[in-house]
DNA sequence: CATTACCTGCAA
DNA sequence: TTGCAGGTAATG
């Protein structure tokens, strides 16, 4: 589950560890395929003697950046870890792959269920993930405008716009739930009838819940943990995920919560803060009219 | 546009 | 024993 929050406070806790370390050598482990189609001796002659210069952050992905144009890609997907340990530490559970630095120290990245990846990208060019993924949600082009704009006509639920990397970058499950129900938005609205009231009410609460989130160094539900194998804080900050499935009332309006399906997972929502209004004509209304 | 595959631990 | 967790690529 990690999202923008937690990605970036692993990025902040391995940057001043990470930069100026020279690599001396790694090592793959039960699971090759963590690394992508790449052959083992091209990413590890590609890694070996480099040094990391910094450590880059687009949505939910992580780019070491190395002294040679080269860097290391890392996307966390599910379950995916990154952990500081000295060398002499014993494998974690699930580790596939182990960075050695010039300090003793070991990057070690462990995946319980394989789901991300760990690539060697020799050049990696200034527009790094620019064609796969949209704006910054916590930089100024992430705007009311900008949202109206990428709404505009479409039918789909705004959950699923939300969360679609090309249209923000970064937003997860938890954090999209999050926003909509600060701003009293049902998932299933199409993106398209929100009103700009609604609209510039989203977009601020997509930034708060991901500052929030930073500031508390994560969402730790399961497997999420830092550079240093240390949880967040902010599971205890969250107004409504996961809170439907424990029976719990709404934290606004203590009334029943409900999980509904909204582009592809769960979602949480309080039909009484979030009422759905139903649009003349829109996709889903289309649908129910062939019903009859 | 929505749905499925990819995985595995864990709760029901 | 079943189904759910969910980010993304591939598929319909």
């Amino acid at each position: 589950m990690p999202e923008l929050p937690e990605v970036e406070t692993i990025r902040l806790s391995l940057l001043a560890p990470l930069t100026n370390r020279r690599i001396t050598g790694s090592a793959i482990g039960a699971f090759p395929g963590v690394i992508g189609a790449m052959d083992w001796s091209m990413f590890e002659q590609g890694v070996r003697d480099r040094t990391i210069q910094g450590i880059r952050r687009r949505g939910k992905y992580l780019l070491i950046e190395l002294d040679d144009e080269s860097g290391i890609e890392v996307h966390l997907r599910m379950t995916g870890n990154l952990t500081l340990l000295p060398a002499e530490v014993d494998p974690v559970r699930f580790e596939y792959l182990v960075i050695t630095l010039d300090d003793g120290q070991t990057l070690r990245y462990s995946d319980q269920r394989k789901f991300g990846r760990v690539l060697f990208h020799p050049a990696v060019d200034r527009s790094w993930m620019a064609a796969k993924l949209g704006p910054e949600p916590l930089t100024p082009a992430f705007s009311s405008a900008y949202l109206e704009r990428k709404l505009r006509g479409r039918t789909a639920a705004i959950k699923a716009l939300i969360l679609d990397q090309r249209i923000i970058a970064g937003v997860g499950n938890i954090y999209a739930d999050e926003a909509l129900f600060r701003s009293k938005i049902h998932p299933l609205q199409p993106g398209g009838s929100l009103t700009v009231a609604e609209i510039s009410s989203l977009v601020r609460s997509i930034k708060h819940v991901l500052r929030m989130g930073v500031e508390n160094r994560g969402t730790s539900f399961s497997s999420y943990r830092d550079g240093y194998g240390e949880s967040g804080a902010n599971q205890f900050r969250l107004r409504i995920y996961g809170r439907g499935r424990s029976g719990e009332p709404c934290t606004r309006c203590r009334g029943p919560l409900t999980i509904v399906e909204a582009g592809g997972r769960s979602s949480h929502v309080c039909l009484r803060c979030q009422p759905l209004r139903m649009i003349e004509g829109a996709g889903s209304g289309a649908r129910e009219r062939q019903r009859r």
